[in-house]
Parts: structure tokens; sequence; C-alpha cells
DNA sequence: TCCTAAATAAGAACTATTCTTATATAAGAA
DNA sequence: TTCTTATATAAGAATAGTTCTTATTTAGGA
């Protein structure tokens, strides 16, 4: 059940149990797609009516500290919040907000060995995100 | 002179040319990394007191359209305009805002070959913004 | 059960950006 | 040059996603 896989994730984070963080992590978990506050907002509300939105920053915040989820920049100046671990990067369409994982080991690999090839001088690499930008044709909302 | 230089960008681009243009031409032609439209006002506002915030993104909006100048997405909720016409990719420091241009031809040969042997199912691509995230040690500002 | 540091609710505050509207002006026409 | 008018600008209000403040509640250890 998705209840207690997010109840598990929320353990093992070391994060105090909370009914707003085990609402927040069935969200996230169900909705699966990368989710603003507000969508994340209208799903819990449903059930948790009082749960205050500055509450619903404050969890996804301290779900990112601890690489529960991360934080995926937008076209627009809106944040939103991606629950999935596993490597990957992302189609942007720039006709729409729809923003699709891309999974590619071989990609991965490749950008990997390139920038270990290259030792670039007084810096050190933490993370490579690859947006690729263009136009997804059958849209999810369509 | 630089000012000249920003007073033919503007007539090659069939943008009327007004003194503010100018003004925010020569702005970002001087400042060259990637400005904030407040410290562009800063800059701006020390010859031309009266030059409206609102004029200064109107300006940098038309700008991008023309394709004078790039948005550049930023960690924090801040858009930085980028003068750089040159293909590039950009490092970001996770210790300051500080974003440096990485020029390198073989890396953009690496990706364009990657993706048109990949061939993406139902998705056009128009352009790949590669963020590398990491720590910039000797830093702008010490 | 009790205690307390941590979490939450409610709503005010913040801030980069956009919008509105009256005024000014660039640049083509006459 | 002067006239014309579509376009650009100044000033400041409005917006919206997010953060902050503070009183209240609560999870989880003692
Ligand atoms: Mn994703
Ligand atoms: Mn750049
Ligand atoms: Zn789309
Ligand atoms: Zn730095």
């Amino acid at each position: 059940m998705i209840k207690d896989k997010g109840r598990s994730i929320l353990t093992e984070s070391g994060l105090k149990i909370t009914p707003q963080r085990i609402a927040i992590m069935e969200a996230l978990l169900t909705i699966k797609d990368h989710s603003t506050a507000e969508f994340i907002k209208e799903y819990v509300t449903k059930n948790n009516p009082n749960l205050a939105t500055g509450t619903i920053y404050n969890i996804l915040e301290a779900f990112c500290q601890k690489g529960i989820i991360k934080k995926v920049k937008t076209e627009k100046d809106i944040m939103r919040y991606d629950v999935e671990t596993k490597s990957h990067n992302h189609l942007y369409c720039d006709e729409c907000d729809y923003i699709k994982n891309y999974f590619d080991e071989e990609l991965d690999r490749l950008l990997k060995d390139y920038f270990s090839k290259k030792n670039l001088s007084n810096f050190s690499i933490k993370e490579i995100n690859l947006q690729i930008v263009g136009n997804y044709s059958p849209h999810k909302n369509n």
C-alpha cells in the first residue's frame, strides 16, 4: 500500500512522522509526475482541509534536504518536485508546462566519462542536469 | 566603442533605437556576466536616473525575442540575462550565485551526435541546456 | 503520563516580475 | 522640416509564488 511506502520512507529519513508528512508523501507517490506545491495542496486538502500552504512548502523543503525528492526548475517561476530517485534527465515541452522523465544510462555514462576526462580546474562537479527543450507532440492534456 | 556596437546590434535587430535601449545594450556588453535586471538597473540609472524598472524588463524581453540575449535560469528565483551568443553551457556554483560560461565544442558535438543518433520519438529538440552544478573555488567576490 | 523540542495553522509579508495608463517620442510620411 | 501615429516609456499599483511570524499543537522520548 502506498501509504505504508510513504511511512517507511519517512522512518528511514529520520523525520518525525506526522499526518501532514504522510499525506504529502502519499500525494507525491500517487501523482508521481513533477508536481507543483499548488497541485499537491489541492490533492492533500481533500482529506486534510486544514493543511496550511506554508506547511506544504516546509515539508517539501524537508524532503529535499533528506534527498527524498528533488526540486526541478521550470520555464515559469513555479517550483516542481520530483519523486523519481533513479538518475534521469528531463524533456521540457516549450508549448506547455509538461516535463517528461528521460532515462538513459548510456547518456549518464557518456557525460560522466566526458567530465572525468576533462577535469575542470577549480571546479568540483556535484551534479549535471541536462534540460532537453523542445516540443513533445502527444501532450498530457490533449 | 561599445555604445556603437550596441547601437548597431539594435539597428540589425529592427528595434526602434531609444536612449533606454542603447543604455541597456551598453550595460549588457560592459557587464558581460549573467546580469540580473536589478544589477542592470543600478548600472543604467547612474546616467539615466528615470529609467523605469518595468522598462528594463520590457527591453530585456524584447532583446530575448530578437535573440540578442538569452534568459538563464538560476537556483534562486531571479532571472539572469546572457549576452554571450556563442554556443556554451554553464557552471553553477552552489555556494554563491556565480555562473561561469563553459565553452567546449567537443561537448556540443558529443551531445548533438548523441541525440541525432537516439532520435526521440514524438519529441523535436530545439535546445539542450547542460547545467553543471558544483563548487567553483575562486569565487568572484572573495 | 509528562515534557519539550519540533511541527503546524493562519495569515501577513516579501519580492521579482508584470500590468495599467497617461505621457512622450522615434521614425516614416508629407 | 513639420506632421502623424504606432510604439515606447515612467510611475506606481498589482500579482503570485514563496517565505516569514507567532501562537498553538503534537510526536516521541524520558
Ligand atoms: Mn523527473
Ligand atoms: Mn552564459
Ligand atoms: Zn507540450
Ligand atoms: Zn561560488
